[in-house]
RNA sequence: GCCGCUUUAGCUCAGCUGGUAGAGCACAUCAUUCGUAAUGAUGGGGUCAGGUGUUCGAGUCACCUAAGCGGCACCA
């Protein structure tokens, strides 16, 4: 007999052998029925697996899973993977199956087929898809031997599957699960009891190419993406997320507010017009002051320097295929700077530096530029010419955990002041391709893991992804459809100091390296602003809003009177302008609408009387009616940038106090 | 860079199986002076991404190139 013990606390006992399915029909005929896979222990089991000894080890506290629990999803997911596999090999024989994992809302499974996959296949795979749920295949698993299920997949011309049996580690049981009787698929499971559990709330969603195993030396598979819920209302509701996710494009939205362009005659490069240029500085002052106020000091390096500095801080070598490179006249070879770092450096070798001066914090809006693959490009996110909030950091080996520590802390209130909230953090350690030794990077991942984790972050590892000189922290925020981009970015580096011979004089009069953090908060502007756009959909908040407040006059009759409240809206650096067209109030607030004027103040022949402004926020269906003192005020307030406001708050506590 | 898709007016998009380009918005002019998300009329505007080919004839078919989009790979 084995023992079980129920979520209520009570224990049972049933014959060996029995499966979840037998529990749940011992309880009721109903739960039978509705029982799709059980929990042992918290671990997801199929519902027809025996439950030996072994599968008890844990205690044997079982749950029944239905089709409500949320861990179902990702087994539906998973399922739906494995029927689009079935029906795309009924319908195009030949194809090989490769892997099928779950992703974030759903799933994708790559083939190897020599012709392509169409848009046009995806409407027929699908039907075929609902016809094998319809057919409600019964979903078995067995356990095979090794040898005889890579003869087995070899033989049917699935080479991919041979080679990841032929991968898995010696001791593992190797499982294959059956779809009715025709089909199969090397999986761990578990899975639903039948094709028919999976339900249709599923969608094809994208075709796309995919290197076999991520290694573009490898051949490329094709790869179908799906989407699938645990209800038709669930998937509508995500279709209809995606869509509404799609407005807020920052590429979209970079048209509609007038903000930048871009051409083909400068790919991956951001015109940025008056608008967009606007919130760009408002970003770069506030970031300016931060900064500033951070105690670091900011420079201004060449545009274009001697390839041989590239060549000996090491990134001709690894990045040369990716510099934009220039000759004089005279043949003297240049690069465009891909990166501040080595210049920085050059700024700190002049003169000799105490061990007093650091931690010397040097800050840079520079303008980089890379030569990123075509296929890299996306928006303003992605681009070839852009401009880092970059600092390098010069401090001792001891200094790096406060820094460090000071950076993050940094960070977070920017990040804080920008209302944008961090996806994660993830650790990047050695690389294959890397410069310096390991004792070395031993020290520099040790470092900088121990003085994130020191500042309270919670960190993912991302192993073999660092710098080529040294591990790296990646702060990521998502744009609007849920894609993961980084920004911010802390990296310690032993290597370059070295390389460009850095150093200053210790306490005993002897000559050290200073270790070098490289820094940055926002990345690029241009990949914030993209993220910013797309976190707000448009309507920023009042202090980075390119145009703040639109004074719209009613009638002619109030022009004057607009004229003289954009004025002194003006005249206390507010961003605002006056429309007397001849328009009709409501053509002037739908067309400052759609361009995300957060503030409408509009005014008729009573305002001008009274001496009033009626405020109309943008998004808002009400109205505001104040003094013209009142509302500059209010607004001049409002439109304060956050740092600027906390500034206020301290001088005025002070003065009271 | 790789795979797939797309490219028609400033923007969003129509254009059937090849017969010589269309709408809405925007823009310009005129009329309208109006109270919180589109006033009306008139008008101008296109080497149908670029190139080569097939054809009596190409926006439409084929091929090449480029850019953009969705992924993959890359990301100092």
């Amino acid at each position: 007999m084995i023992d079980l013990i129920f979520p209520d606390g009570s224990a049972r006992q049933y014959p060996d052998g029995s499966s979840g399915r037998d529990v749940a029909a011992a309880i009721s005929k109903s739960l039978e029925k509705k029982a799709l896979l059980i929990k042992i222990d918290g671990v997801l089991l199929d519902l027809d697996r025996p439950l030996t000894p072994d599968l008890l080890a844990g205690g044997g506290k079982i749950e029944i899973v239905t089709r409500e629990a949320p861990d179902v999803l990702e087994v539906i997911r998973h399922d739906t993977a494995h029927v689009l596999a079935q029906a795309v090999q009924e319908l195009f024989p030949g194809t090989q199956v490769t892997i099928g994992p779950n992703v974030e809302d759903g799933f994708y499974y790559d083939f190897a087929r020599d012709e392509p996959f169409s848009l046009d296949d995806l409407p027929k795979i699908e039907e075929r898809m609902r016809q094998i749920v319809d057919r409600d295949e019964t979903i078995r698993r067995e356990e095979v031997n090794r040898d005889a299920a890579i003869a087995d997949f070899e033989a049917k011309g699935e080479t991919y599957k041979a080679q990841i049996i032929r991968d898995l580690p010696a001791g593992d049981t190797i499982t294959v699960y059956h779809q009715g009787d025709t089909w199969k698929d090397l999986c761990r499971g578990p899975h639903l009891p039948s094709t028919k559990a999976v339900g249709k709330a599923f969608k094809l969603t994208k075709l796309a190419g995919a290197y076999w195993r991520g290694d573009q030396n490898n051949a490329q598979l094709q790869r179908i993406y799906g989407t699938a819920w645990s209800s038709e209302a669930d998937l509508e509701a995500y279709l209809k997320r995606l869509e509404e996710a799609e407005k807020r494009d920052h590429r979209k939205l970079g048209r509609t507010m007038d903000l930048f362009h871009l051409q083909e005659e400068g790919k991956g490069m951001v015109f940025w017009h008056p608008k967009g240029w606007t919130l760009y500085r408002a970003l770069e002052d506030y970031m300016r002051r931060r900064l500033d106020a951070a105690g670091y000091q900011e420079v201004k390096t060449p545009q274009i320097l001697d390839r041989s500095l590239w060549e000996r801080s090491g990134h001709a070598d690894k990045f040369g295929h990716a510099m934009f490179m220039c000759e004089s006249a005279e043949g003297e070879v240049l690069a465009v700077k891909p990166m501040n770092c080595p210049g920085h450096i050059q700024i700190f070798n002049v003169g000799q530096k105490s061990y007093r001066e650091l931690p010397l914090r040097m800050a840079e809006f520079g303008a980089c530029h890379r030569y990123e693959p075509s296929g890299a490009m996306h928006g303003i996110m992605r681009v070839r010419a852009f401009t880092q909030d970059d600092a390098h950091i010069f401090c001792r080996e001891e200094q790096v955990t406060e820094e460090s520590a000071k950076f993050i802390e940094l960070l977070r209130s920017v990040y804080d002041d920008l209302g944008m909230s961090l996806h994660d953090v993830k650790f990047s350690t050695r690389p294959d391709m890397r410069a310096g030794e390991d004792a070395v990077w031993d020290k520099a991942e040790h470092a900088l893991a121990t003085a994130a984790e020191a500042a309270g972050e919670t960190l993912t590892l991302n192993p073999g992804e660092g710098a080529f000189y040294g591990p790296k922290l990646e702060f990521s925020l998502k744009d609007a459809i849920g894609r993961v981009w980084q920004c911010g970015t802390l990296q310690l580096d032993f290597v370059l100091p070295e390389r460009l011979d850095a150093e200053y004089v210790s306490e005993d009069g002897g000559k050290k390296r200073p270790v070098l953090l490289h820094r940055a908060i926002l990345g690029s502007f241009e990949r914030f602003i993209g993220i910013l756009l797309e976190n707000f959909a448009g309507h920023l908040p009042l202090w980075l809003a390119p145009v703040q407040v639109v004074v719209a006059t009613i009638t002619s009759d109030a022009d004057d009177y607009g004229r003289k409240v954009a004025r002194q809206l003006t005249s206390m650096g507010i961003r605002a302008e006056v429309d007397l067209r001849n328009e009709k109030i409501n053509y002037k607030i739908r067309e400052h609408s759609l361009a995300k004027v957060p503030v409408i103040a509009v005014v008729g022949r009573k305002e001008a009387e009274t001496g009033e402004v009626a405020l109309r926020r943008l998004g808002g269906e009400g109205q505001t009616i104040l003094s013209l003192d009142e509302a500059v005020r209010a607004l001049a307030a409002e439109a304060t940038p956050p740092d600027l406001a906390r500034a206020r708050t301290v001088a005025a506590t002070v003065e009271v106090g």
